[in-house]
DNA sequence: TGTTAGCACTCATCTCTTGTGAGTGCTAAT
DNA sequence: ATTAGCACTCACAAGAGATGAGTGCTAACA
């Protein structure tokens, strides 16, 4: 991106901060108006023209003011835009609403979406802790019917999986609770990721092994664990979305909940910002969300990565308000999980 | 209701007839022209108005068509309504839909919501089994820090709920082996309603009793079953309502997408109709979803009751069609809980 | 040379009008 | 009892101005 002088900056600083704030687009008169730049409209406008020529803002039609680009946004929030940070008295009370002692992780995940929708009035995210990642604390068996096997498995943080397998011998329950006690012990306090990779190498080496008991644990827990668990994504808050302006046209409405209904599009999102630190940013066609922004961040305890939530809005949400919000309640509820688990 | 002659039904037949099929109102020629009863417009004009009068029909405004009032939707379905059974390719192609074997319950429910919304181009909604009338089958408990306890309760139909609760004294591991071995072998078979009247009755008997391991496992049963769980629902396609015609405006679309986030009027509804046997047809301002119907059923296995499904469309939705699905599919459902619980 | 006033021009939006057509209710004839 | 005929209603679409916000360009100005 090309250097921009002062003077482009300010005026394009306030063209996206005027759109963000009435979703309408800017005029030159209007921006002179607002902000006392000691510049002519005329001389706004000759800016505004270069503005548009570099891509960073384009208007609708003629004799309509102008609106930030894609571009224009990108460069804003990577340049422009101060976060500034939330008071002391907006954590106090943030934190004073994750109060989750004794909720499972579910309904603490879902709550935090609320409160993510609720503060930001724009939809909440929450994925759930990545399975994999989990650290192992238990497994158990139970016993269904003409060899299913209910397997049940207990992260360190309270996360519960389950699923149903096929066990082709016909173990009674005697025999499973060894089966689990002998697992419990030899697991514990790995991740799933490190619990794969642990039974993978003892398949292979004890292929020609006599004991039984520890052939048929490993035999079970690797079915039990192989296949990676669907990320579960809580959204909410979706119909604050529809009051936006941008989808207040029926066909855009449809297309924002058909795209939140399948979650697909969101999970890979997030998965996607699982890697990296700290907030992040996602504008429109970067994302298969057009017109919107995701702003995300990671939640983890001292094991590592854990999850992702984030907000999803218009593209011309308030940054400098959501941003805060979202990285502070990742914060929070990355102190939850590790005061859960510890 | 007052008697309708035939020709008034015939004519509201029709009405109700070619309304749910163009969701505009119907004019008097219209119907003339596309079924022959014989008569002309004027006459048709006149047993419409008669219809009018005894609030069956109602006219959006002075030169429009009429259009079935609820009370007319309600008549239509008491008396009129004809529905024909599936046919048995149909019966079949459902039937290799629900191959649900080694699904885990959550699973199974957000896939049948999926299957009744596809074939009925309209909301499907999964009840999962309420909790009070599940059966026990099996319950673990799992430490997690600070007394806290993870509690897991497994169903015969391998349902499975768990829940955090506090746990004053210090056991460990084995003590709590000890008690849900003790309570396995108690409660096997009983319904969670059961369970907790055995639990009551036991607690006060032997409020006095000297046995340690058993005064623990009966207040720690009691904890963890004591408080209703929130039922579960899952809605499907909520989409496919935008794209019926009488919720094509904006403000239509928010109300009906804030209806379905909220769950809440969804799961009353679909408990009203838990107690009634069969297909139930609720219509619009019944419920609190105007302009909507919901078509619904329980599905259950041996034991009795244990949720429901159903179908939101609008009020005009095809009932001839989409009763009998919804019908035979809590029979599929009812069949499939029975063969996993066997 | 950068800035600005002035001006012609564009174009979405609102309003008002008019025409059209589907549908009705009433009346008189069959 | 039924129906043809007719006047009437009213939503909706199309077209015509009027309005106003905004632009680009040019020429004058500091």
């Amino acid at each position: 991106m090309a250097e921009l002088n002062e003077r482009s900056q300010n005026i394009l600083e306030a063209i996206v901060k005027d759109y963000i704030a009435s979703a309408e687009p800017v005029g030159s008169r209007a921006i002179t108006r607002r902000h006392n730049f000691n510049l002519s409209p005329a001389s706004v406008r000759n800016v505004m023209a270069d503005l548009e020529e570099m891509g960073l803002l384009c208007s609708p039609h003629t004799s309509a003011g102008r609106i930030p680009t894609e571009k224009g946004f990108q460069y804003y929030i990577d340049t422009l835009l101060q976060v500034r940070d939330l008071t002391d008295t907006q954590k106090k009370q943030l934190r004073k609403s994750y109060r989750f002692s004794g909720m499972k992780m579910e309904d603490i995940m879902q709550e935090v979406g609320r409160i993510l929708s609720g503060l930001s009035k724009y939809a909440g995210l929450v994925m759930v802790p990545k399975f994999a990642s989990t650290v192992f604390r238990q497994i158990e068996f139970v016993r269904l019917s003409h060899g299913r096997l209910l397997v049940i498995y207990v992260s360190e943080t309270g996360l519960v999986q389950n699923k149903v397998i096929k066990a082709d011998s016909n173990l009674d329950q005697r025999q499973l609770e060894k089966i689990s006690n002998y697992l419990n012990r030899e697991l514990n306090g790995l991740t799933i990721q490190e619990v794969r990779e642990k039974l993978k190498k003892e398949m292979q080496e004890e292929k020609t092994l006599y004991d039984q008991l520890r052939k048929k644990a490993l035999s079970l827990s690797c079915a039990a664990l192989q296949d990676e668990v669907e990320d579960q994504l809580y959204v909410t808050g979706t119909s604050l979305m529809l009051e936006q302006p941008e989808f207040s046209s029926p066909d855009e409405m449809r297309r924002l909940i058909q795209t939140f209904e399948s979650k697909k599009i969101l999970i890979d999102l997030l998965d996607r910002s699982q890697s990296a630190q700290g907030v992040q940013i996602f504008i429109g066609s970067d994302i298969d969300l057009k017109g919107c922004s995701l702003i995300s961040a990671n939640f983890s305890n001292r094991k590592g990565a854990l999850g992702a939530l984030g907000v999803v809005g218009p593209m011309r949400m308030d940054y400098s308000q959501v941003v805060p919000i979202v990285d502070f309640t990742a914060q929070l509820v990355s102190r939850v999980l590790d005061r859960e688990a510890e």
